[in-house]
DNA sequence: TGTACATCAGTGAACGCGCGTTCACTGATGTAC
DNA sequence: TGTACATCAGTGAACGCGCGTTCACTGATGTAC
């Protein structure tokens, strides 16, 4: 279920060249796009209205406030990456593959539903409002140690199997994914910043490589 | 030079009980105390002043704007960090130890450097505001590549002396630094909330310890 | 097909409040003679 | 030792401005009969 229904009475979805987002949506992504640039707490409600071109008392027939709003692009954030795991038919395909390839498939995965503008955005308000959201914290919490344990085990698995070399599994994983993680932040400011994301990119191929071999028999 | 001149005319250091650290120093402290907890824009001089207890006009007689605050904390920070590398007599000492004491030290040295309370906090400011603050987005790069590239050149002439492993050293230090980055990044959450510390400082070791043992001869 | 009614997005004005900064001032302290 | 002056941290009041939210309203649209 989304968060945002785009649907509502006497909206004509084949309207054509007059069409234009529900409003609803257009608070929704503004607020996505300023939240990530400047903080929660630097942008004003007249800001936003401003941009989706309504007045600010507007904005209240679609939030009941400004904080909901926040919670609104948080719960949108969980959901889109709920997607992302399991990796689809993991079991079988395990140990068929070598592993370099397997963290090369689960990273792209990733890739597929982090690396979207819109995702990009909430996750700099997550990292932004970190210190003093809680619920932005616990997301942030998520994603350090989510990637871990799935990681953690699929070593073990694979370790059991014979088909890795026989390391511990939560140290290989968390080398693996703490520096998946870090590599990810820093590409994420370059990118926000517009600068080159080259080097970066070459890192992150490179360490996935760099891991996958290291344990392949 | 430190960015905070603790001395002016009319301080008297000796004074015994009735000694109150001056006010530039209180208000600096406060800032800091504050933005690492709300952010730059969430935080106004009237909670500075309050906290420190004068009226929000004499902050003018130490800091001509409160963005200046600001960039005296970054100036801190960064005049901290300085003294971070080079790691000490690095050249003598490389050979004669194994490299996971050598990297375990390496992050002593940090260790005694940046967890402090204060680097804490400005690290946390820093994180907040990278996104919209260009002098943080630097910094905070600058702790990325940084450690990476000191990183590099200890593994590239180690490896050279043979007395480590040839493995591509920058690759190597990526995994090595970009992991324990992420690995302080969750510390400084979890400490910011005092959570529990313990599973993700076991994991810091033993990050240190593998890759340490990875490339020993 | 025509009419009465319900729904609801959007409006305009206002609310109490806090923002960063300025400015003429006070009064304590240090310095020069 | 006493006096005149300079320095400067701190004060109190005010400035123009923007904040999140409320509220009675308008007017377009869909629904029921």
């Amino acid at each position: 279920m989304s968060p945002i229904p785009t649907k509502t009475r006497g909206e004509n979805e084949s309207a054509g060249r007059s069409a234009r987002k529900p409003t609803k949506e257009l608070i929704f992504e503004t607020a996505i796009e300023l939240f990530s640039r400047d903080g929660y707490r630097a942008v004003s409600v007249r800001d936003i209205t401003g941009v989706v071109g309504i007045k600010e008392s507007s904005l209240y027939k679609h939030f009941r406030s400004k904080e909901e709003i926040l919670d609104t692009i948080f719960d949108y954030f969980l959901s889109e990456m709920q997607k992302v795991q399991p990796p689809p038919g993991i079991k079988e395909i395990m140990g068929s593959i070598p592993p370099a390839t397997f963290l090369e498939r689960s990273f792209r995965v990733f890739l597929k539903y982090a690396d979207t503008p819109m995702m990009a955005k909430i996750y700099r308000i997550i990292v932004i409002e970190q210190f003093r959201n809680p619920r932005a914290r616990d997301i942030l919490l998520g994603l350090y140690r989510g990637p871990v344990e799935a990681m953690e085990r699929y070593f073990r698995e694979a370790a059991d199997k014979g088909i890795i070399k026989e390391v511990d599994p939560q140290t290989l994983a968390v080398a693996y994914q703490y520096a998946l993680h870090a590599l990810v932040a820093e590409y994420s400011i370059l990118k926000s910043y517009h600068m080159d994301t080259g080097v970066i990119q070459e890192r992150i191929s490179n360490h996935i490589q760099f891991i996958g071999n290291l344990v392949a028999k």
